[in-house]
DNA sequence: GCTCGCGACGCTATCGGTAACATAAAACTC
DNA sequence: GAGTTTTATGTTACCGATAGCGTCGCGAGC
């Protein structure tokens, strides 16, 4: 330990030693610190008395066993530049020997800021979703290093329907920023929270009302883009399964396909427009009967990838090959989609980069108090060819249809 | 306002009077009352002309206008009892108007005390997963109407691999206590965070290390009930739909399935013990090919609901009826179930009361400082009998084996 | 030699709330 | 009616971290 010492550059050994020199020859030490330094051996041994850690440490106690102040470890730990090579060392060693953790609820005391994003359901079922899942991945990813965290905000444990409570209950509490993921079309929900004077961004449909940031996957577009694809590859009776009603994504996908059919001047049959439910089973038993018929199209999007899956099924059981007899298009590119056989061909939605962006945006505004700024992005999508959809194909889809009905009940 | 003062019941108003009043006639009010008041009313006055509300109200603000102490206002605002009626209306009023709101931050210091529940999710697919969507309401219904509340620990952006750094990390931040949903048989994981002395329970799978308390649903014993009810209904032939083996529960429903015909003297075909995935859709085509031969079981008990639906799916593809031709048997009884049709004799896993009884022990043992307590518990499951289950229909299914093979490809 | 500047560090107050102890006045007690 | 208890409230000292300002020692510049 004393030949350390000799590594000290002088301007550091101006003002302290490392602790044990200091005891050992007692030169070049300030006279405040000295004093501290005897009163704190004192104090230091009474800690080690006391047997197990009873209490956590503090900086006090790391100030006490290095004989600095408290300020000064305060600073060396938060600021790599602050002090003497050896305060530093100091500092440090005491901090890992002792086992310090910053007590970050004091620190946000002080600091009259909360380092925790608030993360809001408008509905229950959305936690078990994958898109929530991927969401909120996103958020942790970009929080990660940060000292911001997510806290859980059950909408319906804590009575949300009234504005003044979750008022309240946001500021109260622990949120510095909320993230309210509301993707149904028609709630009022998220304007309970405009109000409240904290960033906010809206997670899951476009908000318009008033100067309220959003984040959202340009379900729009890439409908239209699915759309103008099939047709591109030749597809003229194009149907399509349809996403629960009451979520604005689907709404958006809806409208994306019709438009788009209405642009390319083709006619939509609505018996071929289906009412699914983004889940698989619906999805197949729906075009278990449309396939059967002989009046059935020639390429099928589904406004989500479990359902095309659905469709995918419902096709091969009834003898159909996808693509050869059917082109399938489904929306999302979830895990599995690239590994499905046949491989999916949908639209990219980048559910993640939804979170990453609305964390990164409350991180901006809480950090720069940058509060002038509105975001509101609509994430582009990005249509992914693979090999479930193909140009159709008039002789063998002819031979098919002769068969089609065979396994019929 | 002043003929208030005379509702004022006389035991109270020896201390006080309301504000208005005591300025008015200056009578009644103690001395050292009197002195801030006056001395108050300046800082009131600085207060409003700061025009619009710069800084949150804290129990000092309401203590000037009221001409308390922050003591007083602190006590009433806690305890329901204390105080004089008038003071109490004083506070009670000062608060609303001021539109106070507690700062938890503050409380969490001087307690020394952390108002919230990590829940640690061992991998990143938990979370859009049906399952922990119900673990996490269940916490959230305990929570509800306490100071707690849920932070979301990410596993992976925390790098929670190293012992130090998770227990570093839970600590100096944000958990009073930790859940940790590890559903994974051979994870070491969970022993990252024994160490913590933070109170803890592992969800997903019994954790029989050290003193360690963990909730878990008894997946073996409802396996053993499924499979014992399908033999009581006369089944011999009884095929098995194995979820992912990583998974503790799934290891366990297999178990519970094996030795429970074993103990019936049955013979379990490992051609008739299928792996599946959880999943309707590996399921269904498993099924399909299954199915399709001659030599087929009478009954086929799934690891969980959707891979029965799966099952049924491929029956009745096949043209199987069920359950006259095939009786089916689930596990989890998740929303749909009792719906679905035939509506599915499953087992009911209460998911929602991990949850709970995992938060109820942790509140537990974090209010009452209780620490010597040790929560293992294996919630029961429950036989719900609906229709995808009968006694196995033996002219029938020997007449729907001649026409089995139709349809296959 | 003296002032000025600067780097390193200490002291004090503070964030908002609260336990523990203190105190004033009324109520009760004999 | 003096002493004791009770009720209603105020004071002080923290919890742990940190901003702001003050101080010390030393070298540079004139």
């Amino acid at each position: 330990m004393p030949n350390k010492a000799d590594a000290i550059p002088d301007r550091g050994a101006r003002y302290a030693l490392s602790w044990q020199n200091e005891l050992a020859n007692g030169m070049q030490i300030p006279r405040y610190a000295r004093e501290t330094l005897t009163l704190n051996r004192l104090k230091v041994r009474q800690i080690a008395m006391q047997g197990k850690v009873v209490k956590k440490v503090s900086m006090s106690d790391i100030a006490r066993v290095t004989g600095l102040s408290t300020m000064t470890v305060s600073r060396v730990l938060r600021d790599d530049e602050f002090g003497t090579e050896m305060t530093r060392k100091r500092v440090l060693a005491a901090a890992k020997k002792l086992n310090y953790e910053v007590n970050f609820i004091a620190r946000q005391l002080k600091a009259n800021q909360i380092f925790q994003l608030g993360v809001i359901l408008s509905f229950e079922g959305l936690l078990g979703q994958h898109y929530f899942g991927q969401v909120l991945q996103g958020i942790q990813q970009v929080l990660t290093g940060t000292d911001y965290h997510v806290v859980l905000l059950d909408s319906k444990a804590e009575d949300f329907d009234d504005p003044q409570k979750c008022a309240s209950f946001c500021r109260e509490r622990h949120a510095g920023g909320l993230i309210v993921v509301a993707p149904r079309k028609d709630e009022l929900y998220p304007s309970n929270f405009i109000d409240l004077k904290l960033p906010l961004v809206i997670v899951g449909r476009p908000f318009e009302h008033q100067s309220t940031s959003y984040v959202d996957v340009d379900n729009y577009g890439g409908a239209c883009a699915m759309t103008d694809y099939l047709i591109r590859l030749g597809h003229t009776e194009i149907g399509f399964l349809k996403g629960p009603s009451e979520l604005h994504d689907a709404s958006q996908r809806e409208l994306g396909y019709r438009k788009t059919m209405a642009k390319h001047k083709l006619l939509v049959q609505e018996k071929w427009v289906m009412q699914g439910d983004y889940e698989l089973r619906k999805a197949f038993h729906i075009c278990l009967q449309l396939l059967a018929q002989s009046d059935r199209p020639t390429a099928i999007f589904a406004a989500n990838d479990q359902m095309a899956y659905g469709v995918i099924d419902a096709a091969q059981i009834l003898g159909l090959r996808v693509p050869e007899d059917l082109s399938v298009g489904g929306f999302d590119d979830i895990e599995g989609s690239a590994e499905f056989v046949p491989a999916l061909t949908t639209i990219a939605q980048p559910m993640q980069d939804i979170g990453r962006v609305a964390a990164r945006y409350l991180l901006e505004v809480l950090d720069k108090s940058n509060v002038s700024s509105v975001l509101h992005q609509k994430l582009h999508t990005r249509l992914v060819i693979r090999s479930s959809a193909s140009p159709p194909n008039g002789p063998m889809s002819a031979s098919v249809r002769t068969r089609r009905n065979r396994p019929s009940p």
